[in-house]
DNA sequence: TTGGCGACGTTATAACGTAACATTATTGGA
DNA sequence: TCCAATAATGTTACGTTATAACGTCGCCAA
């Protein structure tokens, strides 16, 4: 069975139900597989980041819990971003200080983001090849962290009206 | 005439008088040439910005600049950082929402910034198999604008004391 | 010489993030 | 079962980073 190869980038009428459901359901999976406590408001937190695919402050999110009538303070979202950050559930976008779901929690993974300026998608990639460049770039330089966030327009953009 | 291959990152004990006062006296010719009005605050600005080679926050700038007795607002900074990273004179660090001087500004160029958790200092690269690679890596999206932040630890941290 | 524009001053506030300590919930062991 | 330890959350207050909006000043060119 062949597999078209699938573009990084979800389509922009792909139903994201979808998405949202199965990323909070593996979280629960993986949450209980590890022994963390996947609580109401980190629940709450990580479906408010998969709300879309384009990057959620913190502050965004604690408007949407507390549009539900709850009352939370930042620290509450802050603490479930933590969470989710330290577990792999989610990505901090540092260059506009919000927060994206990480599609492939499962395992431990570089990541590069690339950011739509358009329609302001997120897709992740995990590319061995600009690893490997950046290892080489650094000789001597023990890597600890990488934060690669690219920005431009995504194919569907492109393609689609260039007004 | 043969160079030593030099490593990204300054000596920790390198006369560091002379980063500071090379780049001031660049960004003068740069601006003269191309028009630009290198006004004092934005001369004050750059120049507490390359106080060291590790990214200063633009309240530390504010600071440094109203310890000698001035009375500037945060504006007046945050104007000042905006003239100096649309004419390339300094780059974001948006990991640590700070500012590093770039060590040239003549050309435009991509940047990796490297920094060293252990002392701080940031050593810019641009390698171009880095941006052939991720330009490989993300088929169909068209990069505009690369935040690459790598951080670990140092040749000179890693040789030193381990501790 | 004045009109336009770029730079800067000033005030206020928005947006992002955390410290510190109290309270509640969970869980594992006696 | 109940207790003690720990993890999570609540609460208050504050620190840090960044920008909006509007007024003034000064330069330079027509």
């Amino acid at each position: 069975m062949s597999r078209r190869p699938r573009s990084a980038f979800p389509s922009p009428d792909h139903d994201h139900r979808g998405c949202s459901a199965s990323a909070i359901a593996r979280a629960e999976t993986l949450c209980a597989s590890r022994k963390l406590r996947f609580t109401a408001i980190r629940r709450a937190v990580l479906k408010a980041v998969w709300q879309s695919h384009s990057p959620v402050g913190a502050y965004d999110i604690l408007a949407k819990l507390n549009a539900k009538g709850a009352d939370h303070a930042p620290m509450a979202v802050y603490r479930a971003l933590d969470f989710l950050l330290e577990n792999g559930f989610i990505h901090r976008i540092s260059s506009q200080n919000a927060f994206i779901g990480c599609p492939h929690p499962e395992t431990e993974h570089d990541s590069q983001l690339l950011i739509c300026r358009r329609c302001g998608t997120v897709a992740e990639i995990d590319s061995a090849p600009v690893t490997r460049a950046l290892k080489a770039a650094a000789p001597g330089f023990a890597i600890e962290q990488r934060t690669i966030e690219i920005s431009g327009v995504c194919p569907h953009c492109r393609s689609g009206a260039h007004a």
